[in-house]
DNA sequence: CGTAAGGTCG
């Protein structure tokens, strides 16, 4: 009965009346007008029997995020008959944001009796993903498989995308494997699965057998491959990406230019990521944050701050990933004055302080010694949304400041308000305890680990070895390295090799540094410190192997050497009196303050920095 | 009538 009525209505005159406001609702730019145009087709009727503009107009609120209006569109057309209209308002609800109305229509259509179909599974399971409805997902791929739709390539896709995205890479590897015949989407799917699992060298090697079955790259998939070479932070393949991008002129997108920007950032190619900057002159907020980031990753926070103000001068909004990329940039700086100027910006630009960007905040107030502030802001989360990284924060906050008694007071208190601490809670609580010298509570908390069901990961031994080491422990700081289940790694000998140098113990020196030797023999900081522990020793000769040993150092370490001198002349300045007997050479005290040394990021050189 | 892969941080 419906059909005679529509073909009824499909005389010359109807379709061009459809096709005259299929144009106008395209051309609308604003609510108001859409609203107008909604009302006109619906006193004169023509919407309750044009599907093809009710899904238009649908279409057109939802990109102005108006769902509701949507959906009274959907309500008001006679979408009984048409999958169509079903399809139309479920990828409404999937492609803005709206996944659990998302699910909610998909049950209510099962529920009408509408049978899905290859149309109506890609934006479901899109939706799942963005849920994190995994069991969900499962149903609703078994509904795929019974209604026979599981061999099109446009569900397929979404099945992998969907359990790559809900965590579960095999179950969508199996989906991939299964698949009789692949397009490339399927494969940059699956390629990016990896990617963003962090598994770059198997989303390398899913390339490579894509392009041995013919396949090429389009800009998609090159802005994956970019971000996987990124994780492996590889100079040379970048470089590869970059000139594969610039030959099929995919550089005309923005999305693989910022994602050139992003990889050349991870491979510390500092220079050629400003170079692509300075030449795009199209620059979005994603394109601004890769920069910024760029320069905080390479530790060069000044720099982030210098390109924050010049990007102050173009018409921007920033956004909370911004925010986040400055916050820490000024956690790394350590200054105060940076951390209110800052807070105060995110809160006057009305970006929306979300519980991770809180907590960056708060670690940033404690990483510039503001532990006031910090506290301040922890007590003002709400109980119910108070999480495990709000405590972390703060209890690491007290313990690398030397306030290790606050740090176990936090942490005690914390168990007692029923929080489950995880592995980054005892990595703060316990280089809290061996910062302040709290070796019983270390003890204790360290045996803890096992009624939280905590991993003890070579970290924990490493805060533990550090912990027995500064308090002269040497022996039972070894004991604990010989009876670990796991490998000891270079954390835990490095550990050693410092608490060695501390208290003068040459031969369990010698120890850690063959094991430290094997495991890291490019790292020339332990070179340096056993070097140092020989020089103690005033053992020259030895020290005379070791430096010859570790003279092929590279740029970086060049470059390390020159600003450690740099701040060693600031150090000066402020009145820093540098322990010399960390300087490895036979020369009179006056004359080694001249001389070029090492130092790593967990100052382990440096006998005077705790 | 039209569907699937994609960039910044953590």
């Amino acid at each position: 009965m419906f059909r005679s009525g529509l073909n009824l209505c499909k005389n010359r005159g109807i379709f061009e009346i459809e096709s005259h406001y299929d144009r106008i609702i395209q051309s609308c730019n604003n609510v108001t007008h859409l609203t107008q145009i909604h009302s006109v087709l619906t006193t004169t009727g023509i919407i309750k029997h044009s599907v093809h503009l009710g899904a238009r107009i649908i279409i057109k609120y939802s990109d102005f995020l108006h769902l509701q209006s949507a959906r009274s569109v959907f309500d008001a057309t006679d979408h009984q008959s048409s999958s169509f209209l079903w399809n139309t308002m479920l990828r409404a609800y999937a492609n803005n944001g709206f996944s659990s109305d998302a699910l909610v229509f998909y049950s209510v259509m099962r529920k009408t009796g509408f049978l899905p179909n290859n149309y109506t599974f890609p934006f479901t399971f899109k939706s799942c993903a963005a849920n994190l409805m995994p069991t969900y997902g499962k149903v609703v791929h078994s509904e795929v498989i019974r209604t026979g739709f599981g061999s099109d390539v446009y569900v397929e896709a979404a099945l992998v995308d969907m359990y790559a995205g809900c965590g579960l890479i095999e179950d969508g590897r199996k989906v991939f494997e299964k698949m009789s015949k692949r397009d490339l989407v399927c494969w940059t799917a699956m390629i990016t699965a990896y990617e963003q699992a962090e598994r770059a060298e198997t989303a390398l090697c899913l390339l490579h057998q894509m392009q041995q079955e013919g396949f090429l790259m389009d800009w998609i998939t090159t802005v994956t491959v970019a971000s996987a070479v990124g994780q492996l932070g590889d100079t040379k393949a970048g470089q590869a990406v970059h000139a594969y991008a610039i030959r099929n002129a995919f550089i005309h997108e923005l999305p693989v230019v910022n994602s050139l920007i992003a990889m050349y950032a991870k491979c510390g190619e500092v220079e050629i990521a400003e170079t692509i900057f300075e030449h795009t002159k199209q620059r979005n907020i994603i394109t601004w944050n890769s920069m910024l980031t760029c320069y905080t990753q390479n530790g060069l926070a000044n720099e982030t701050l210098a390109l924050f103000e010049q990007m102050k001068l173009f018409d921007i909004n920033l956004n909370e990933v911004t925010a986040l990329i400055l916050v820490s940039a000024c956690s790394d700086l350590g200054s105060r004055q940076h951390a209110a100027k800052f807070h105060d910006f995110i809160v006057q630009n009305k970006i929306d302080i979300n519980l991770t960007l809180w907590n960056a905040i708060m670690d940033m107030y404690a990483k510039c010694a503001d532990l006031d502030t910090a506290l301040r802001m922890f007590k003002e989360i709400p109980v119910n949304q108070l999480d495990v990284s709000s405590w972390n924060t703060l209890i690491s906050g007290y313990g690398m400041h030397g306030f290790g008694k606050e740090a176990v007071k936090l942490f005690n208190q914390m168990k007692n308000e029923n929080f489950h601490p995880n592995h980054i809670t005892f990595t703060s609580v316990l280089s809290a305890c061996s910062h302040s010298g709290l070796v019983n509570e270390g003890k204790k908390f360290f045996e803890e680990m096992e009624i939280f069901s905590v991993t003890r990961e070579p970290k924990h031994y490493a805060c533990m070895v550090d912990m027995y080491g500064r308090a002269g422990l040497l022996n039972e700081a070894y004991d604990l390295i010989k009876n670990m289940k796991s490998q000891a790694n270079d954390e835990v000998w490095g550990a050693l090799l410092l608490a060695c140098k501390i208290h003068g113990n040459t031969n369990l020196a010698k120890v850690a540094a063959d094991n430290l030797f094997h495991l890291e023999p490019h790292h020339t900081g332990y070179y340096v410190l056993m070097s140092n522990i020989y020089a103690d020793s005033r053992n020259w000769q030895e020290v005379g192997n070791l430096r010859h040993n570790m003279k092929n150092s590279d740029s970086f370490t060049r470059n390390m050497y020159q600003k450690v001198e740099k701040m060693v002349i600031e150090l000066k300045m402020v009145d820093y009196v540098p322990d010399s007997s960390c300087v490895f050479h036979d020369v009179e005290d006056e004359d080694k303050h001249g001389l070029p040394f090492f130092i790593n990021k967990n100052l382990r050189v440096f006998s005077d920095c705790v």
